[in-house]
DNA sequence: CGAACTTTTGACAAGCATCAACACGTGTGG
DNA sequence: CCACACGTGTTGATGCTTGTCAAAAGTTCG
């Protein structure tokens, strides 16, 4: 049941790109208790509806959080990848609005509910790292509302390759101009509210312009500047000019212990 | 600079429908020290890209969470009401994709972010109430993602009509049947993804078909079961139980202090 | 009372969905 | 080993949904 030697490394880093850690916190976060676990291609690691005494990390392959609609058809909101932390939400409060699937096989490590009450026990000032977390995921997906709402197809995929390319350099993942694609078509369709014929049609327009290439599962972006124009992209909201620039020291007000309790809402 | 006498109440009243509050929590909140102003109708409560040394509760009126595209078209991400808390996030993390902007005119109390920095340290529990409140106002951003993606015209209006019903019915401020409608045909179609053109006509179409009517800034909803059924509405997302049936008792997982820390994150 | 916003109407075009196939690769079991 | 099913990507024909452009009537507010 217990494992540690660095399990949860992926973790940290992600939480790092975000939050400064310290070294108490960093130990602490990487000696919880885990239960590391492969898990296959289109697992439910979490069902719509169901609450569970546990949350997990994805170390490793993709996944998506997803509602399924009553006429059959199903909307991605989020796609998930090394690093992510899910289901905190299930495990501490009775509450599970959509479900989480694997996109490909992968690797996950379980974390009791109780181990994570411990660890927040403990370490007060990871309340804040977690809240962190919570409110970059929020602005994701207040831009895929954006996205699904305010683009037509070609800005929405193009918005979606946008995102993925950043996500993978943050996370040291591929390089944003080539990076493993692990999306099919349907699932683009998903994540875009569009129909996958008209992904595929979209695709092979934004292939003909040169903008992007296709092949073996990968996604190689040719022409950078033209997919940001045509995705209207800013990037950010993913925040990523900490990732590629040192991080600075941060304000006086975001280094006190007061600010420990703050919680996410906006 | 310093009011009280339950200026506080409705946002009391708002996190009361999703957490219990201790007697002191409750004091707490009602002591904090606010600026109560009136604010017209248009004005911006918070930019897209501004941070700021406070947050605010909106005591009466509407308000809307948006994001302007470079195309000149927006977005609404979410319609705010009475109670609902603006800015936390902007406050205690250097953090706003998105702006804040009044939909009627209304009454706004401000709160410095030190002031809630000292409520939070005192009163811990309170961090789990608010982490709370974020992750059931991510629940509606998520059901506003199927929304715009995977619902047509009608079922989006219809959807956003029956969210709108069932949050008023929460808040005592009006019958789920009956009540203030504070949006534009324009507002609709900023939150629907569509032109205002085409929201009018499909307004026609569902007064046509005896599901509403509006009139006098005011919607009707004349059929309540054939509207849900319009919009394939499941209220689950609102949690709208706990507002109609007495509240029942906690489990135990959900009451010691130990959780108190528990944090916003999925 | 006029200006600005809101609602409404019509004609037309475009974007995207739907339906129906087909090609291709992969894994599986007979 | 082959046959087969299955998932994925592709193509074409067609039509509905929604957007665009233009304008007018009704409404609110200064």
């Amino acid at each position: 049941m217990v494992s540690s030697s660095a399990v949860l490394e992926p973790l940290v880093r992600k939480l790092e790109l975000h939050s400064t850690l310290s070294p108490a916190e960093r130990d602490a976060l990487l000696s919880l208790p885990v239960q590391r676990r492969p898990v296959a291609r289109h697992a439910q690691l979490f069902q719509a509806g169901e609450a569970s005494r546990h949350c997990c990390v994805l170390l490793d392959g993709y996944a998506v959080r997803h509602k399924l609609m009553v006429n059959g058809s199903r909307q991605i909101l989020n796609i998930l990848m090394r690093g992510d932390l899910i289901g905190v939400q299930r495990a501490l409060f009775d509450h599970a609005d959509h479900g989480v699937e694997m996109l490909t096989q992968g690797t996950v490590a379980y974390i009791s509910a109780d181990a994570l009450d411990a660890l927040l026990s403990d370490h007060p000032g990871l309340t804040r790292v977690l809240s962190s977390e919570t409110l970059w995921g929020g602005a994701i997906e207040r831009e895929w509302i954006c996205n699904v709402g305010r683009r037509d197809a070609r800005g929405r995929i193009a918005h979606l390759f946008c995102e993925l390319a950043v996500r993978h350099e943050q996370l040291e993942l591929g390089r944003r101009t080539d990076s493993r694609l692990a999306l099919t078509q349907n699932h683009i369709a998903d994540c875009a509210g569009l129909t996958p014929i008209h992904v595929n049609r979209v695709l092979q327009a934004l292939r003909g312009e040169d903008l992007i290439k296709t092949e073996q599962r990968r996604l190689t972006i040719t022409d950078w500047p033209g997919l940001t124009r045509a995705a209207d992209f800013n990037e950010r909201y993913l925040h990523a000019e900490r990732t590629r620039s040192a991080r600075p020291p941060r304000d006086p007000q975001h280094q006190n212990g007061a600010e420990a309790h703050a919680v996410a809402a906006s």
